[in-house]
DNA sequence: GTGTTTGCAAAGTGTTTGCAATTTA
DNA sequence: TAAATTGCAAACACTTTGCAAACAC
């Protein structure tokens, strides 16, 4: 819905984590949410903003990406010590994890079904990541 | 098997990988198999080696790590980014990660079934780790 | 002896932080 | 103009590397 109108979309998704509309905040929220599901590290994002003659620094585009986490905006995946991928779908869902590519992609939440989890020594749940991992893909 | 002879059980499990049995493999070898399934860190690790009055450099063992999981002794846990743990379960299995404590508890391979996974996009499945994240568990 | 392994210190990578300057409301 | 945000450069944690000395066979 209203993809013709990004900029718009941004302001309100800001709005609505209550973080304010500043210029490099906008431009990130741009990027990362008008062309769909997306996975991205913080180099990739700095490097499509560069691109995009957005005037941003790593150091921002990093405390930025950790806000919109804070704020349910994005969701953090670990895959890979060392590097860490912000994924633009916050609903509840699992991975590929293409390790020829060091690339992403969602399984869909209810594609894959779990049963027989144990019960958690002490504490409560709070995710359940299911992670795939591909080699060979980029043959 | 042989719980009472750590060195002996140590010097067959290097002959097995094919690394020479240097005092450093040695001893970390024993540190690692002797008390039942474990996860380490470099740095915990290195810690119990030198409380234990064995003398190795940090570095080596990062590297001596690296060999024994080349050489199927070990297995590679990724939980958190920037941190990486060592698992001497190299059995089908899974985790619960406890994140208040940053430690990990095995799950039985076959406790946990996994149903619906859909066909990966090209390339060959080569693992599918299931992380059950646990909050609280230190109240 | 010869080739492997080690330790050190230095370099590397990805990330975080302190603080003055800038921007937002 | 008061408070929040930014950029920079420095600091950081963890990990890897180059190379001479020590070790295993």
């Amino acid at each position: 819905m209203s993809a013709e109108r990004p900029y718009a979309q941004a302001l309100n998704r800001l709005r609505m984590a209550e973080l304010r509309p500043t210029r490099q905040r906008l431009a990130l929220c741009k990027l990362l949410f008008e062309d769909g599901d997306r996975h991205v590290t913080a180099e990739v994002l700095h490097g499509e903003a560069m691109e995009a003659d957005v005037r941003v620094s790593l150091a921002t585009v990093y405390n930025t990406l950790h806000q919109f986490t804070s704020a349910g905006l994005l969701r953090e995946v670990v895959v890979e010590s060392s590097k860490t991928y912000f994924d633009t779908n916050t609903t509840d869902h699992h991975h590929f994890y293409l390790e020829d590519e060091g690339r992403l992609m969602d399984i869909a939440g209810d594609a894959i079904n779990i049963s027989g989890l144990p019960t958690p020594p002490g504490g409560e749940i709070s995710r359940v990541d299911v992670v795939v991992r591909v080699r060979g893909s980029a043959n």
